[in-house]
Order: structure tokens, then C-alpha cells, then sequence
DNA sequence: CTTCACATGTAATGGGTTACATGATTTA
DNA sequence: TAAATCATGTAACCCATTACATGTGAAG
């Protein structure tokens, strides 16, 4: 049971999913492809977290519904109540910054106006669906397991979107650090 | 040449360091371990980016100073203007915020005050780093090169501070957000 | 007629963590 | 006397990425 298969374990709590359905779920939440999750599915079956039901379908592929047992929602509650260990972040732009005087002046804005447009469509795409999950939220009543689950949501969203527009503040200041840098060092 | 290896280059820019200081000097910005670093130092050494003069010691174990050679910065350079990957960031609290409603609520509070406490402890890191960076651009004159390496420093060092501001925040608002809801969903 | 979406899997390779291995000196 | 710092290396294992593999239906 490493960090990826708690994350589906999450996600199953709040909807049964295929495992393609699931690969696309996480993708905005943590990196990793279909041929991580597929093998996890079939450990965490085996354990008896998750149970799945075969859907026979003729005009696509069939497909495996996955959702979570009793033990499985004990096993991700235990989890989640340990402290979490320290974020690893990996970012090429860190060592890119560090050897910035090696690059040309045009080369090395372009880096940062590249990072500050990444930045700002993850964080469009945050926002929407933090959007989306506003909209689930009222349409579905106020029952209680519910607004726990679109709640718990709203805070991860809220974190990636704060992470965003720090970043992008970052990019702009640097620009500008640049430009102002540019002549004096002659 | 992964990104690590270019890391270590990019150190090599700074100071002429050996293994064992590459190992403590790269720890507060990537995270790797020695075990990943010494076989990368030799696979770099016979590629020719880098070189190493063996210093032999009484006191303490011998060591291999490495110093990075003109085809080493002349890859580092070419790496520089490449666009950088978008980051990978690997984080437990993602998952443990999505299924917050699991835990608690003196174990959810917790969480978030751990890590509100760690990410402070490495603001105040990061910020004694770019005063000890400014001492050392004082201290040394104001050649051309040597502010060019601490201009990188300082933009890698401000990145770092203020995505620990933003955990911060992030923190101290869902804590809040916590305390506002704990009552009106029963 | 090619690409995209759906859908599930395996294999090879590369990257990262933990543990094994050694050994002197200093500090608690 | 136990732990920490300095110093370098290897081995085993786990995790992650890319590529291989197969097949249908819809849309451009």
C-alpha cells in the first residue's frame, strides 16, 4: 500500500470507478499512468479493499466498476489521521534558476514567461473545477456523507489554486528582477 | 544525464565541492541521497564534464574534490535555455485533505498544524540561506561572475520562500475553514 | 483515413530509497 | 560507550515512465 493506492482508495469514496475512469480522476492530483494503476487494483482487490463488478459492454471494451469494501474505507481512515510525510517537489526550473546567468537574456525570460503560462492554465482548470464541485454540491441536498466528501475537495482545490498563483507571482517578480539586472552587470 | 546530474553541475559552477559536500549542499533543494550521487560523479567524470583531484587526509577519510570542466559547462549552458518539464510534486496531504471527513476532527486540525510547522521551519531555512547568500556576495567583490552565481541563488532561494508563504497560508485558511465547519454539518 | 476516446493489461528500463559495508575522530 | 560527522562506495528493492499489445466506434 504505498502513497498511489490510498489516492484511489480516496477517490473511490466519494464514486465507483473503472480503472480507466480512475487514471483519469488523478491525473490533476498526482502524476502517474495506467500501467501503475491497473497492477494496484488488482493487489488491493486481492486484500479485499476495493470489490469490483465486471460490466459487459458490445460497442466499447468491457470494463471493471471498482468500489470500496468496509476494510477498505477502515484501512484509508486509519491513513489518513498519520502525519503526512514532508512534499517531495521536482522542478528542473529550480536548477535552471540557479544557472540562469548561463543562458541568454531573451532564453531566460522565455523559461519564466513559459512557467507563468503553465502555471495560470493549471490554475484555469482549477478553478473550474472547483466550479464544477460548487455546482454537485447544491445540486445533490445537503446530506451529511456527502458535503463531507465535496468539502474535502474544496480544500485540496483551494491548495492547488493558492500553489498556482504563488508560482505565477513568482514568475512575474522574476521577470521583472531580470530586467532590472540586465544593464547593471555590464 | 538526468536533472540530478545537471544539478550537480550547476553546483560545480559555484565551487569546486566533493561528493560528500555535493550530497549536503543539494539536500535543501532536491531530494536525493549519496547513493544516487557517487555513481552519477563517475559516469559525469568519464564523460568529461567533470574532473576530480583526490586529496589524501590523515585525520579524516580521503576525498575527491570534483571540479566542473569547460565541456561540462558547456552542456550545463545548452540544458539552461532548454524549456523546462512542468514540476512533479508528490504530496501525502493532497490525498489526506480529499478524505478529511474520515478523520477526527482533533486529528484533521493536527495534520494541518504539523504541517503548518514544517513548512515555517523551512521558511526560516531558506530565508538565513539568502542572508548567508548576500554576506557572500559583500564579502567578495562585485566581478561578474561571482554575482552571477548569486543572482541564481537568490532567485532559486526566493522561489522556495515564497511557496512555503503560500503552504503557509494555505494551512492557517483551511484550519480556519475546519473550526467554521465542524458545528453546522451535524 | 487518420486520430481520438474507450478500455485493460504486460514488459523493459530508468530513477529513487533503504540497507549493507567500512572506519577514524570528535562530542555527549 | 553510544551517537554524530566525515567520507565513499555497492546491492536490493520499490516506484515511475515509456513502450509494446489489442480492439471497437465515432468524429474530423
Amino acid at each position: 500500500m504505498n502513497t498511489l493506492s490510498y489516492g484511489l482508495l480516496a477517490l473511490l469514496t466519494a464514486n465507483s470507478l473503472s480503472g480507466y475512469e480512475l487514471t483519469q480522476s488523478i491525473k490533476p492530483l498526482w502524476r502517474a499512468g495506467h500501467s501503475q494503476i491497473y497492477p494496484l487494483l488488482v493487489s488491493m482487490e486481492q486484500k479485499g479493499y476495493i470489490s469490483y463488478e465486471r460490466i459487459e459492454q458490445t460497442d466499447k471494451p468491457d470494463k471493471k466498476i471498482y468500489t470500496i469494501t468496509e476494510a477498505g474505507l477502515e484501512q484509508l481512515r486509519e491513513w489518513v489521521e498519520t502525519p503526512a510525510d514532508p512534499p517531495v517537489l521536482r522542478d528542473e526550473l529550480h536548477f535552471k534558476l540557479y544557472s540562469l546567468w548561463l543562458a541568454r537574456p531573451e532564453e531566460a525570460k522565455a523559461l519564466l514567461v513559459r512557467r507563468a503560462e503553465f502555471c495560470r492554465s493549471e490554475l484555469d482548470r482549477y478553478n473550474l473545477m472547483i466550479k464544477a464541485n460548487e455546482a454537485l454540491c447544491q445540486e445533490r441536498g445537503e446530506t451529511r456523507e456527502l458535503t463531507a466528501t465535496t468539502f474535502g475537495r474544496y480544500l485540496l482545490l483551494r491548495k492547488r489554486v493558492m500553489d498556482m498563483e504563488s508560482s505565477v507571482a513568482f514568475c512575474e517578480w522574476a521577470i521583472g528582477e531580470l530586467e532590472s539586472n540586465a544593464v547593471p552587470l555590464e
